[in-house]
Parts: C-alpha cells; structure tokens; sequence
DNA sequence: CTGAAAGCGCTTACAG
DNA sequence: CTGAAAGCGCTTACAG
C-alpha cells in the first residue's frame, strides 16, 4: 500500500561494528591497524563491511582525524589552461605527479585566481604544495604560507625557509653565447619575455625583468658576450609569454638581421625560426639560431635546433624529494641548482661572412 | 633565565572567538556566511583572526562538516607519468582543469594503481571524478563506484548510472578511409595499437580489442572499407601504445608496402612516415597516410599530416560540465558523441598507378 | 543579529 | 587483543 520512502542510513563505523557487535575503534583498526586484532575478528569485520557497501574509512573525516590528506598541491604560473600549453611545465607536472604518486601521494592542480568565491591555495585541504615559476609576492604563494604548509619552490626567486629548486639559467645561457661567439658571431640579438625591450643596443647594466628565470639567463648571455666586447640588440616583450608584441619586434629586429639569435626557449627560438623562413632569410645560413630548454620539438623540426637542455624529470624528482623530506621533517636542502648542457644541432653554423 | 619552549597553540575558530569574545559560531559566519552578522563585527573578527596569524576556516575540518571538498578526482587510463607524454591527453586534462577552475572546483590526479598502501580512487577526499580512457573493470573505477561518488566517463564504455562522453569514432575513421577510396587507392594498411595482428588482411569479422575507441575506429575504418569491397592489411600490436612490437610489423608491413596507410593516432601516422621516409618510399608520392586526433604535431610535420580532427577542448568542457550537473543534481546526459573532421594536408594524395 | 547544541566520521593515546 | 573517552576544527539548522 501507497509508495514507500526508504531511508539509506549512510554506512559509517558505527554501522559495521554494531552488526559486528564490536566497538567502533575494533573495526577502525580492522582497516587502518590490522595487527591490533585478531585475523578472524578482522575477516569478520571486513565481510560485514563488505556485505553493507563500505567502500572503507571516509577520507575527510579520515584527513581531519589523522591531520593528513594525502595530497600535495601544485600552483602553476597561471591557470592550469595556460600552463598546459607548455611543454616544459606539462613535462614538470608529469615528473613530479609521477615521483609523488610513488610516495603515496596525489597532486592537485590549483589555479591561482580566485573563482566563484574559492581561492584553492586557501580552501583546498592539503598537506604540502609545489609552486612553479612563481613570484613570491603572488597571491597563492602568500595564501600557502599564511596556512604554514611546507612548501617547495621551483624556478622562483629565494624567499626565506622556502627550499627552491631550478636550472642554472646563467650558465646554461653562457654555453649558448659562447657557443655562437666561438662559431664567429658578433652581431647577436637576444629575444626574450618578461623585458620591455625593442631592438635596443644593450649592456648588462639596466636590465629590469619580473622573472628570477630570465635574470638568470641575462646574466650569462651578457657574461659570454661582454668577454668578447659584443653589445647584444634585445628584443623583448613585458609578457611572461610569446606574445604579438613580441612577434612584431622579431619582425622588426628581422628587417636588418643579426647573425645569430639567442632565444629564450625553443618556442620562441621556432618563432624566429618560422618568421624568418617566410622572408627567405635561411637558417643556419644567414642566420643562426639557439634556443632554450630542449623542447621534444626541438628534434623534430627541420633545421633541428641548437639548444640548452634542462632535465625536466631531474626537477620534477628534484622538487618532489624535497616536498617529501620537508613532511617527514627532514634536512631539506635549501637551494638546488641543476645542471644544463649545450645540444648542438643544425640551426648554428659560422656566420657567412667569416 | 633558561630557555624557554613555546607552545605554540593552534589558532581555530575557538582561539579567536575568545580574543573577540563572541562565540565560535559567530567567527564562522564571519569567515562563511557574511551576511548573518553586523558589518562592524565582522570586521573586529577578522581583524582579530589576522593579528592571530589565521589563514581561515581549515579545509579538512570544512570538508567534513560541510560534506563537499572543492575537489575533483581525474583517473588517467596509465599513471600519471604515462599519460602526460599524449598531447591529447594533456589537453584533455587542460580542458577540464579549465572549465572546473571557472566553476570553484580543483582538479586532483589519481593515479590508478596501489602505491605505497594507498589508493587514491579510494582514499582522497573528493567530490566526484572524471574516469578518462579506462575501462570499468578498471580497479580505479569500481573504487570510485564504491564510495557511490559522481563520476562521468571519457572515452570509455557505457556503463550503467554513469555518463559517458566521447567523439564519434566510428564516423571519424569512416571519413579518414573514405578519403583514401575517393583518391583511388585500393591496397590500404590499417595500423592500430590494443589489436595483436601481424600484416594479415581482415574483414570486419574477427577483430578483438580491448579497447572502446579502437573498436569504434575499427568499425568506421572497415565499414567505408568494404563498401568498396577492399580488404585492407591489419597491422596492430595488443599494447595501448606503440611499442616495439608495433614498430617491427609497421617495418615489415614496409616491405611490400601498400599504397595508403590509416593509422590509429597521428603519432602513429608520424612513426609510419619515419619509418618510410628512412627506407626511401615517399610521401604522399608513394605512400599515403591518414592519422587521428589532430595533434598538435600534425600541421608542423613535414609533410604535414592528413588527420581526424577532434575537439579536446569541447570534450574537456563536457566532461566537467556533465559531472558538474551531476553535482548540482541536475539531469546529466547518459551518452554524448562529439562530432569529428577531415583534415586534408599533404600526407595524402592519388595512388601513383592511377 | 547572535549563540547553545548536535553532529560530520574518523583516529589517537591509553587503560584494561 | 579489545574498548571507553576525548578530540580533530568546522558547519548546520534552530531558537532567541
């Protein structure tokens, strides 16, 4: 008669251990601490369990409980949209979701912004957190520190108890200056983001960029090139990425070319590449061109590219141990530099007139 | 005189409901519900809350109370590390982060197998999860079942109370071997991975795969086939990627080539060209080759590749839309087909005899 | 506009 | 080997 609402009592402990007819605690431990009970209390416990649709101990209560979560985070430059675009960062995020997982943990993508009222780095429950080319003056940097969570940066700039983990960027960019000075370039543009720069004769002195990674490689493009008195032309834009207004001034810097360019990343070293080509100007004939990080492109397009490889899994495995010794609160070594290396492809020749 | 240890107690809601002296209650609302309290008291308390260094309400301690986490689970057919090497599965995951982060929601990587004692399927707090490319038999996947949470299916079989999305494979592959007939060509390889067949030629009648897409492929690619009456040279390998395997029938299947390949992936249309390029057979001249997916790779090749065009982007944005409606309780649609297109580039041309 | 009560589902010592 | 007690830090109705 008439319909009949039923009820689903959600399953908890509670549930279990009354059919059971044990305390709470018994069947707690039957799942989280099997060698304080009996095997066969145990099995009878887990068969109930099982028998009632317990899917196991709920893991919120669980994190709140045990003050652990399990998961790590994990704040990209931008929003994840963006940062999966490159190369580089997804390569990172594989690195260090791989090192993670063996450890145990998982790593959750938190977006920097706040949207629809949530800012991840404040809301979301987490043990640790991974901040990736970041400054620290960046709104989630600052939200995971107010919460004191141990955390790991990479690619970013020394902020005190906060480990950082990155390339050398000087001296990976000194072995592509030199590399292009020792083929007998001398007149060489750098094109770079992060730096408001169009066409300009520079020196070292006033160079002023957001990004610690760009310092770093200024620093050693201008090392190399000063050693043989060479005053580079810079071609910059003020974004963090490639962007129209850097495609402009290649356009511009193209209509008297060096001999040879420094890029700040393969990307944009493929970008001088493609403008370049649609003028006729043949590379590495008329021009030379290096990149930066060693991009799976980078042996795959034609002239393959001359560029400066970064272990991206050494990083990943790099930031991730870090993360790991900082939660078992070990020793954690403060600052980690990775080596880099020179590949020599077929983008870089002598220049034609040497 | 001596040292001194501080304890330092940790701030919560009850820490600074005492400062301000007001009930717990009161400061919660102050954090989550503005609007139940006085402006000027709202004020004070988060005055208070900052002198105290509080970061705000605890995530953990939230997410149990509350029911919900902010966080949603996204299962990858491999680990993490595997899948992360497929551009269109990053840019899969790129679309999802997206559209979830628009939404308040952070993505979290489950990574599928036990590790270190934990499976996150079952043990990370979440409120529901994205299952890409993976079987339901998938462990992952009856974990998730399990714990009875919302989940929406990409790229998988249909399986019951769960959505499922996916492009039309069927109709995709159809387009790509039809290209191939209408250009003249009658003696065509298939390669494809998830299929253990070594240069046999095959009718539509015995294919076993163990995977959805390839047996949509599969039923596109044979059906424009045989209404040509062409029975086309299988070549696959029983693995999910390619593998060596792989590589050696796509070699030999190159001794007596055929005059058009369709290959399952661009990257495998990529591998196809490699491996022909290197022993001299030209294309599109002698050889022609369809991929799949539209990598990104696809228009930079030289010459750049025939495809299917997908729209990961959409997938993405309907995958976390679905499992959103989901969320709110919304009628969710059971199965969603997205539409696929022919790209014609220039891997692909008339058969030299015609 | 403010607060006392009950509860979210588990775990951590600790005593027997 | 088993369980009673206290606690993790918050929120959800609800009453005043």
């Amino acid at each position: 008669m008439g319909e009949e609402v039923v009820e689903v009592e959600r399953v908890t402990l509670k549930t279990i251990a009354e059919r059971v007819g044990v305390s709470r605690m018994t069947v707690s431990n039957a799942f989280s601490r099997p060698d304080q009970l009996s095997e066969d209390l145990r099995t009878r416990i887990l068969a109930a369990a099982d028998e009632l649709g317990y899917a196991g101990p709920d893991p919120a209560a669980r994190a709140l409980a045990r003050g652990r979560t399990g998961v790590i985070g994990m704040v990209l430059t931008n929003s994840p949209r963006d940062a999966f675009t490159d190369d580089v960062a997804v390569g990172f995020v594989r690195a260090v979701a791989g090192s993670l997982a063996d450890a145990g943990y998982s790593l959750v993508l938190l977006h920097g912004s706040e949207k629809n009222g949530v800012v991840p780095a404040r809301d979301i429950a987490m043990d640790g957190a991974i901040v990736y080319s970041c400054a620290p003056s960046a709104s989630a940097f600052a939200a995971l520190r107010e919460r004191r969570l141990p955390i790991v940066s990479v690619e970013g700039s020394p902020s005190p108890g906060v480990p950082d983990i990155g390339i050398d960027n000087a001296s990976g960019a000194y072995q592509a200056a030199k590399h292009l000075v020792d083929l007998g370039h001398r007149r060489i543009a750098i094109v770079t983001d992060a730096l408001d720069a169009d066409n300009t004769p520079s020196s070292s002195g006033s160079l002023a960029t957001t990004s610690t990674t760009i310092a770093g490689r200024l620093e050693g493009w201008m090392r190399a090139l000063e050693e043989s008195d060479i005053v580079p032309i810079l071609v910059g834009t003020p974004a963090l990425t490639i962007d129209d207004v850097l495609r402009e001034r290649i356009d511009r810097m193209l209509d008297d070319p060096p001999t040879a360019v420094l890029a700040f990343s393969d990307l944009a070293a493929l970008e001088v590449m493609e403008r370049a080509k649609s003028r006729g100007i043949r590379v590495p004939e008329q021009l030379s061109v290096v990149g930066f990080d060693d991009n799976p492109l980078a042996a795959r397009v034609s002239p393959a590219l001359t560029t400066v490889r970064q272990d991206i899994d050494a990083k990943g495995d790099a930031a991730a141990q870090t993360l790991l010794a900082l939660l078992r609160e070990d020793e954690a070594t403060p600052v980690q530099r990775l080596p880099t290396e020179l590949v020599v492809r077929d983008s870089t020749a002598r220049p034609a007139s040497s």
